[in-house]
Formats: C-alpha cells, sequence, structure tokens
RNA sequence: CCACGCUUGGGAGAGAA
C-alpha cells in the first residue's frame, strides 16, 4: 500500500496522469494517504474539475485534501473559493496558511498576503519565501532585503526569490553581485538572473549568460525569445524560435506577440492558428491586438470564444471595457463590468474603473459615471 | 508514503515628471 501511495506521488510531480489514475485504480485497498496523493495529482497537474469530483468522493476529509483543494482553487484562479475554502475549514496547520498566503499572491492581492502573514501563528521558511515573492513582485525591495535578512535559515528557493526581486527591481550589476555570492544555485537562479538582463534590454549580458548556462531549459530559451521580441528583433526572435525545437504556449505566444506588436497581422493570425494549444494569454493577447484597433463586434467575439475555454481575468476583462469604451456601447459595457464581479469574483482594479467612468461619460451617463467614482474603492486622481 | 514557497508569454486612455 505504502510503495503504491509513493509511486502516485512520483507520477504526480512528473505530470504521468494517466498513470497515476491507473495505480490508484488497480489497487485493492486505500488508505487516506492515496486518496490525498491521488487528489493532489489532479491539483498539480492542473485538472480543478477532477480535483473537485475526487474531492467529493472522498471517504473522509482530512486537513491535507482541505488544504491541497485550496491550492486547486487558488491556481486556477479563483481566489474567492480559495478564500471560502480556507474559511471554512474546521481545522489549519501552518501549511494551511501557507497555502493561503500562496494564493493570495497569486490573486495579487499582497495586502491581504502580509496580514495573514502578520497573523499567523506560526511561519517556516516556505512562509518568508512566499512573503518574499510578493514583495518582488510589489517591487519592495527594501522591505523584501529585510525579510530575507530576518529569516534564520535560507535554502536555494528563498535566495532564489531574493534575487528575482534583485533582477527586477533592482541594479543589474547588484543582482550580479548576489548571483555570484549565492551559496547554492539551480537551473532557477540561471533563468532568474537571465530575465534581469532581458528585461531591462541587455541584449548582449543575455546572451553571454544565455551561453554560459550549464544547462539551458525551454524556460531559458524562452526567455532569450522574449529578450529579442521585447526589444525589437524580430528576426532574431523568429531564429531564435526556430531553435527551439519544441516550443510550449509560451514560446507560441512571445512570438505571436511579437509579431502582433509590429502590425504583421497576417503573420500573427497564421501563428495563432498554428499554435498547438490556446490558453487565456493567447487569447487575451488576440484580444488586445483587435480591442487596441477599435474592432468591437470581432473583440466580443474572441471574448466569447475565450470564455469557452478558459477563465477571463482582469487582464481580459479590461480589454473588453476598452473596446466597448471606445465604440460608445455604455450598455453592454456595464454588463460585462457587472458579469466580472458577479459571475467569476474579480475585485475591479483602478484600470477598470477608469474605463468604467470613461464609457459612461461618453454615453452622456454623467450622473452615473459621478456615482461610480464615490463608489470605487480608490481615491480618485 | 500524501497538502504549501523561487525563473519565461497577455492588460487601454488621460494626467504628471
Amino acid at each position: 500500500l505504502i510503495a503504491s501511495n509513493i509511486m502516485i506521488s512520483a507520477y504526480a510531480r512528473s505530470g504521468h496522469l494517466e498513470e497515476a489514475k491507473a495505480l490508484f485504480d488497480g489497487m485493492p485497498l486505500w488508505s487516506t494517504v492515496s486518496w490525498n496523493a491521488m487528489l493532489t495529482t489532479y491539483v498539480q497537474n492542473g485538472y480543478l474539475e477532477k480535483a473537485e469530483l475526487m474531492f467529493g468522493s472522498m471517504p473522509e476529509l482530512s486537513l491535507l485534501a482541505c488544504t491541497a483543494m485550496l491550492s486547486a482553487f487558488a491556481a486556477s484562479g479563483h481566489l474567492l473559493q480559495a478564500k471560502r475554502a480556507f474559511d471554512d475549514m474546521p481545522e489549519r496547520s501552518f501549511v494551511t496558511y501557507n497555502a493561503m498566503l500562496a494564493a493570495f499572491l497569486k490573486g495579487g492581492r499582497n495586502d491581504q498576503a502580509m496580514k495573514l502573514y502578520e497573523s499567523m501563528p506560526e511561519r517556516n521558511l516556505i512562509s518568508a519565501t512566499t512573503v518574499l515573492s510578493a514583495l518582488a513582485s510589489a517591487g519592495l525591495l527594501e522591505k523584501a532585503r529585510e525579510v530575507f535578512n530576518e529569516m534564520e535559515e535560507a535554502d536555494v528557493v528563498s535566495w532564489n526569490a531574493l534575487l528575482t526581486c534583485y533582477s527586477q527591481h533592482g541594479g543589474l550589476e547588484e543582482s550580479r553581485v548576489l548571483f555570484d555570492a549565492m551559496p547554492q544555485r539551480n537551473l532557477i537562479s540561471w533563468n532568474a538572473m537571465l530575465t534581469g538582463y532581458a528585461r531591462q534590454g541587455h541584449l548582449d549580458n543575455a546572451k553571454q549568460l544565455f551561453d554560459s548556462m550549464p544547462v539551458q531549459d525551454l524556460v531559458a530559451s524562452n526567455t532569450m525569445l522574449a529578450a529579442y521580441a521585447e526589444n525589437g528583433e524580430l528576426e532574431q526572435a523568429k531564429a531564435m524560435f526556430d531553435e527551439i525545437q519544441s516550443g510550449d504556449k509560451v514560446s507560441w505566444t512571445t512570438l505571436l506577440v511579437a509579431n502582433l506588436n509590429r502590425g504583421e497581422l497576417e503573420q500573427a493570425n497564421a501563428i495563432f492558428d498554428a499554435m498547438p494549444e490556446h490558453d487565456i494569454v493567447s487569447w487575451t493577447a488576440l484580444l488586445g491586438a483587435y480591442a487596441n484597433a477599435g474592432r468591437l463586434n470581432q473583440s466580443i467575439q474572441i471574448f466569447s470564444m475565450t470564455k469557452m475555454i478558459d477563465t477571463p481575468d482582469a487582464a481580459c476583462f479590461l480589454l473588453v471595457l476598452l473596446v466597448c469604451s471606445h465604440a460608445g456601447k455604455a450598455s453592454t459595457g456595464r454588463g460585462y463590468f457587472f458579469s466580472m464581479r458577479v459571475d467569476y469574483g474579480i475585485r475591479s482594479t483602478k484600470e477598470h474603473f477608469s474605463c468604467m467612468v470613461d464609457l459612461l461619460g461618453r454615453g452622456g451617463s454623467l450622473g452615473d459615471a459621478g456615482e461610480l467614482i464615490t463608489s470605487m474603492p480608490y481615491v480618485p486622481e
């Protein structure tokens, strides 16, 4: 039994869902650990619905299973459900708190993450690293350094989190010093450093680092591809894409966006059609091009397609609101604004509000626009 | 034996420097 459980987890980590399921189904009896292991196989591979089914059919609900479900909701962008799962749990361990912390981070709710961190009954290395990432994404370099210095231990993951913070918001030389001084480095460290050079347009440094990597994985190649694309080197980007043997959706989307930004719409459409799979990001990239061109009907069509294959997020809705606003479609826009909150539980950001104010103002509903301004949870600028 | 953390792709306008 134990051996089978271990096997299931091994399959889960390597993404062999089918094998895990076959093994699970063939077992003569199951322990709670078996159920949990199978549940996390679904969670870690992004199968929310199967995870929910599994969770619903489990003979007993353990703390571990509930925490795994919390992560499943968070991973699929359902922060509200994750929070509800957290609130409804009869008991919580510090892993549960860590999972909720990570959920807030993924949902972009750094304020909530920090609040939870302060109020946690118990913290460990993982809690601190999660917070470090939250601070990194907010660009709060000093605070991140502070948290890092206060940690009584650090592993390669926490060092990487700190490095990421520096390479994206600090100076590159400083980052390089940190990179060279790290007690251990893994592939992720190299990629984090590479991203720093790439984002800040230091293509030569990026290429040099890329060539000196002990191993180059697809993430590294994609980073180089993006480096070329973002710095207007479309030819180099294409060459890099061709060099990549089997690109994933990130490689494809990077190439897609490079062409969209260049106004190579035919090329872009051909790339979109040739992509092996589409997800929320590739659809939104395409939507962005049409929305910016003011193509209302096509944008709405793309948005409907998006809804069918994936859960639209805040970025996606912003673009639809934008195109409605430009086309003067006030009531359509209101509908989307409403649906965003009610159907998807997405909090409106400042950007959504200002887009809506624009929409209502242009449509002549100045009263409604004023009402919206006073009702929003931000200080009007 | 099972749950949690690090790296790559998508998000308008206006104002201000």
